[in-house]
Formats: structure tokens, sequence, C-alpha cells
DNA sequence: GATGACATGTAATCAGTTACATGATTAG
DNA sequence: CTAATCATGTAACTGATTACATGTCATC
């Protein structure tokens, strides 16, 4: 018998609202689920097969004209009050890598000019990103304030959204102090030869 | 022959200050490597070998008296020029996963009492860490401000630390915002029960 | 006598990515 | 005719974790 991942839970918590097909679960986390986990199609439909073999979710087959057939997948009792169980357990920090923060890690040994290259590509990517989850966050706060309390199911887009921003807005912050060192670099250093 | 992953160029990075024994560089890698990569010993040894294959670390045996014999690793010319390539090529965001936030998404369906429980314990985690990485920054900063400048190799610590203090305080944020959601709907819920 | 730090490795397994594979319909 | 969207799957591979394996010395 197969055993629970988070990917699992992760597809009981978009079920949890509303009955999906794989195509439409690789859809939500393509981006990923409201922005803190991701999966492939190629991870999903294996993983749906194991949660109905578990008993936690069911399946009908749509027959649709003029589009290929769909499989909506449908939350049992027993896959929500799994998915109940699990999400108030102690959760550990998980661990973290980012390729950029190790990068900052050994940058010393570079010529500062390409460090600031570097980090304002960077930085562009998460302004990016940070400007989609802002227009997310200000849309739903605009059209559906009334149900952002803590016990509607629109509550889960609002928290991980703010979440997001929070995260995003730190990135942001430290690669412009990251471009800033380094330009101080340059700058102390051309003061340097110009007194020489 | 085997190509370079970014555990490689984690090593690199680590071992382009000083040279380090396998054992060496998993402590290192425990706590992740200045809080944003980490790996064990059983990923560390055979990466080690794939280094040295490609020509990229070199290693001697130092017989120890009363200790076991360690392998001491030194990065090569050529190691340390292809970890400076990689150093300023353009970086992708990586992929994020945490299940905390995963589990927010789906807080909704539970007990508010029982989502304050998870979200307090977990601040407590952060708090911790984020103590932690603080104490490290204040010990640097103090100890070693002069050499914190761009091109010093302590420099890698202060720019990750400074990292994982923001990370950690926006970790601490979100957390503390989520219990104060959870705790508003309850004492909302009280006074509509209070008015009936 | 047991635990933990030092020290190095291998094997089995799992999670996740990339690539392979198929096939219909619609828009440019 | 080409690309994109809808729709579902499998296979090969890589990255990472957990567990297995061995051995010394120091401390409780």
């Amino acid at each position: 018998m197969p055993r629970m991942t988070i990917l699992g839970y992760a597809l009981l918590s978009l079920l949890a609202s509303e009955p999906l097909s794989g195509y439409d679960l690789a859809q939500r986390m393509k981006k990923p689920i409201s922005y803190f986990w991701h999966a492939r199609h190629s991870q999903i439909y294996p993983e749906l097969a194991r949660l109905e073999e578990l008993g936690y979710v069911t399946h009908e087959v749509i027959e649709q004209v003029e589009r290929p057939h769909k499989k909506r997948y449908t939350i049992t009792q027993a896959g929500y009050e799994n998915l109940r169980d699990w999400l108030t357990k102690p959760t550990e920090i998980g661990p973290d890598r980012s390729e950029i923060v190790l990068k900052a890690y050994a940058i010393w040994m570079t010529d500062p000019r390409k460090a600031i290259d570097l980090f304002q590509a960077h930085l562009r990517l998460h302004i990016e990103r940070l400007e989609q989850y802002e227009r997310d966050y200000a849309l739903i706060e605009r059209e559906k304030s009334s149900s952002l309390t803590f016990a509607s199911p629109l509550f889960g887009n609002y928290a991980t959204l703010r979440k997001g921003i929070g995260y995003e807005r730190e990135y942001v912050d430290w690669c412009r102090w990251m471009i800033d060192q380094a330009q101080a670099y340059l700058t102390q250093q051309e003061v340097t030869c110009k007194l020489q």
C-alpha cells in the first residue's frame, strides 16, 4: 500500500474546494499552488492513482464533444479527514536551497561589475513576480473582501498570496542591498585610485 | 564524464576559502551553507570524488594520532575558474516548496484553535533560528567589521546571514499574521454568539 | 556499558524533472 | 501548415534522504 506524500496533500487541498481533473490540477500547480508548492503533470497523474488506491479520491470519466475525455476527481470523506488531520500536525522548517544565495556566498571572488549585472537581472525577476502577486492580491481584496475570513476557502489564496508578497519583497530588498554593496566597493576603489 | 551540479559548486565555494575534509564540509552544510544550501555526508563524499575526477579538487591523506585519517581536499586552479564562471551566470528563481504555506492554503477547514497551536509552534522555530542568525550577525559585525567589504571571503557569510535574517523575519511576521487572523475569527464568532 | 564526536564510505529508496508518446481541436 | 490548448499517460534519469556499515577515542 502506498503512503501519503506532501504532494498528495497538496492535491487533496485543491480538491477540497472543488472537483478537478489531473489537467486542472497541473494548471494550478504550474504556477506553484498559490505560490508555495508546485508539481508537473507527470508527477500528478500517478499521484492521483495512488490517492485513489488509498480511497482518498474517486473519479468519473467525463466525455466531451470536440475535446478529449477527462477524469473528474472528487475528494472522499476519508480523504477530507486525512487532510484535516495532517493540516494541524506540527510542521518543521523544511530545508531551503537558493542558488542565488549560494552564489552570494562566493561572489567575493568575482568582478563586482559582473556581480551587479547578476543581481540586477535576478532583481528584475523578483520584481516581476512581486507585481504579479500584488495585482492578484488587490484583485481578491477588492472583489472578495467579505469572504476573506479564516473559515472561507478563499482565505487560503489570501494567506499564501500574503506570504508570496512578503517573500518577494524580502528578495527585492536583499538584491538591492547586494547591488549597493558591490557598488560601494567600486566607488571605494575609485577613490583609492585617485588618491594615489 | 560527470557534469557539474549545484552541490558541486557549493563544495567548491567552501573550498575556495580553505582546504577541508569531507567531514568538515558535511559539518558546514548541516546547518545549511551559510543558511541556504545543505547536504548530508552521503551526498558529499561521492560528489567530492566526482569533483576530483573532473580535476576541480585534489586531496591528500592526513594521518592523525588517536583520530581516524582524513582526506584534505584543496580546490585547483581549474576548479576556481569553473566556480568563478558559474557565479556570474544568470540565475533563475528556483522552485520553492513550503509545507507550512501549503497548510495555510487549506487551513480554513480546521478548528481555528488548532490552527493557532500549529502556527504558534512553527513561529517558535522561526524565532529560534532568527535569534541564532542575529547572534552570528552581531558577532561578525563586531569582530570583523573591517573585512566585511565585498571582495573579502567573509563577505559571503555576511551576505547570506543578512538573507537568512530577512527570510526568518518575514516568516515570523507571517506566522503572527496567521495567528491574528485565526484569533480575529474566534472573537468574531464569540460576539455573534452573544448577540443571539 | 552507552553515548557522542571524529571519520569515511555504500545501498536502497523516494521525489522530482525531462523527455517520450498520442491525439483532437482551434487560431493564426 | 504550424503552434497552442486541451487531455492523459509512461520511461529514464537525477538529486536527495534514509539506512546500512565500520572503527577509534573520550566522556558520562
